[in-house]
DNA sequence: ACCAGCGGGACATCCCGTTGCT
DNA sequence: AGCAACGGGATGTCCCGCTGGT
């Protein structure tokens, strides 16, 4: 019996744990979304409803709080860039997929917009995987002859700047529903793909 | 002879003035291209090797020192922008020039560029004459049935995203030497103009 | 168990708050009857030898701790003016009892004197409210025909400046043991009101 | 005529040293008439209009010019209580005329008001020169056997409590026209003289 | 006699990270 | 796992008094 006490009291503690977490990491995301202020310990654990110490006991501090939020980023890429994206026929498409699965995600939860705009300042952040990511497909497409431009870092940096102001507008301006198609569409004329049949 | 009195001091003054301003403005200039998150007034004074009261006898506060720096930076466009760019036959030429003006001062001058990318976050900030400027000149090119991209808005959020990351790019890695001319040409792609004939 | 856990962590919470605020509002109560004209954070923390962070954990900032202050003096009038004086036959005598409480405390508590001084600079706190109470009984007074003195401010500014003045007098010299008695008949022979029989 | 000349230039500077200085006791006096700020030299130098060094060209500090200003005040004295005062027949009415001068004064001058009230706090200013005479027309009086109260002080703290009082009334309310006369008999009363036949 | 500019330091405020308790 | 309270220190702001110049 204090066996299956101790066992359900962990199984209890666990998951009032992921909760109390998931509450500051909440907090912390709302607060970044609003305007000007850098992140202070004080402001996410009055947003969240905890104390202090509570903060600290789930993280070592403001860093490991920010890698955490990247962590949970990360996390949504993989909702995003499911693997039947691996089954697409070339990697203009590819890359076309992942950019508008990237931008409509965007527009419909402008919170998850925010943190990314934000993440993209630091470039030793998760960032750098989804450039990985996005320089592969570039690579392989410039060898596939099928872009103009040759330099996959120039390209990606167009990719990545287009995606991340256009973003930005939308974020400011009421966007227009094909939003995603004509940017994919500039997109693919800058660094001189053909056009894709189907999107 | 109170008249000359008068104006000589006043213009000793404003030499002295006008140098330890520059000194400040200069050292947070210098300290905003470096890591650290938050400009403070410590950090300023001790590199401009002045005391804490010079620079609220200067400045208002941190505030007005942005705001300071902000015209500094507007006062740059001048000279990057000067007259003869409206002798430019069409709207399309002007674009050019300026984006072409804009890219090699970045590359030229990063600490002018980290300033630009800096204060492209405040949409409110001095980015927004810019951005008025690059309206007008794509406005004009869609109404001389020059571009596919219809949406002026759009169209300014594809030329600035592909400008503010490739001069990121170009501060974090050595560009090739016809960078502003591919990066030029992956823009009017990408707005879906005509190559000019002469850049 | 989670409603005792609750409640015992706030009543020592509550314990140890009242303890340090006590400690606080007692530096600071004890520096403002010294010489020099302005509170500082620096010398209440000090004197109260806790840590600038506490001080702000307990109050909002210098204001608010005035505020608390004043509520402290003003639960000190609830000592003095006991229920009791509302059984007192008519208006003259509530004020005459009220005067001499007054007085008395004064001369026995000089602290506290000289937090009343310090606090009757400012119209708008809570020496309003011992106004409000005087105006109330002269009014009382006039009605009942009692006094010489017709406008009820002027006979309150006459009550309050004798004492004021009296106890600024106590604070520098000794005073005689009957000063409480010979300030109160001259304040009665002040407003015109007849002699109480007994005080 | 270099004699005349410097004579002539040490005229004109004294004459504007004087104007200057006034200028700076002005500004001083004004400000302290507002309501919380303490006295700061950039404020006073702001308000009237010349600059720091100015200001401590003219004064050696706060100290000095609080000491100068109180100096203002003590030579308006002068001016209430002339010489004419000294021929009245008893002490009684020499302490009316001076009560009913200086409260018509502060009646009739907030801003003298107002700095009468401040240096008040101050028992060691120019208040104490006030007091002395006070004191002395109240022994008299006392030896005259013209009042109740016997003890100087007491009775010197009644009629300044009240003037104090009455006129920080009249600061903050409208006064009724007769209020000096009011004011006087409840002084009269208060340390029980006889009236005065005429005032 | 007056001024512009500056150095140095005091002060209020904010915020991080720790401690002891439950 | 969570909380109330606290210590310590960094930062923005203000303001005094001095300096060099005319």
């Amino acid at each position: 019996m204090a066996k299956i006490d101790a066992a359900r009291r962990a199984a209890i503690g666990r998951a009032k744990r992921a909760r109390t977490r998931a509450q500051i990491l909440e907090a912390a995301a709302m607060l970044l979304t609003e305007r000007p202020v850098a992140l202070t310990v004080d402001a996410i654990v009055q947003a969240a409803g905890v104390a202090k110490g509570t903060f600290y006991y789930h993280f070592q501090g403001l860093d490991d709080l920010s890698a955490a939020l990247g962590a949970t980023l990360g996390a949504s890429f993989d909702d995003l860039l499911t693997s039947d994206r691996l089954d697409l026929p070339d990697a203009v498409a590819r890359l076309s997929f992942a950019f508008t699965q990237f931008l409509e995600k965007a527009i419909s939860d402008p919170l998850w917009a925010r943190l990314m705009i934000q993440s993209s300042k630091d470039p030793a952040g998760f960032a750098r995987g989804i450039r990985a990511h996005l320089r592969d497909d570039l690579a392989n497409a410039i060898e596939e002859g099928g872009l103009i431009v040759q330099d996959v870092e120039l390209a990606a940096d167009i990719v990545i700047g287009i995606w991340l102001q256009v973003v930005r507008g939308s974020l400011e301006r009421r966007t227009a529903s094909d939003l995603p198609a004509q940017a994919l569409r500039a997109v693919l004329r800058a660094v001189g793909a053909a056009q894709p049949r189907a999107e």
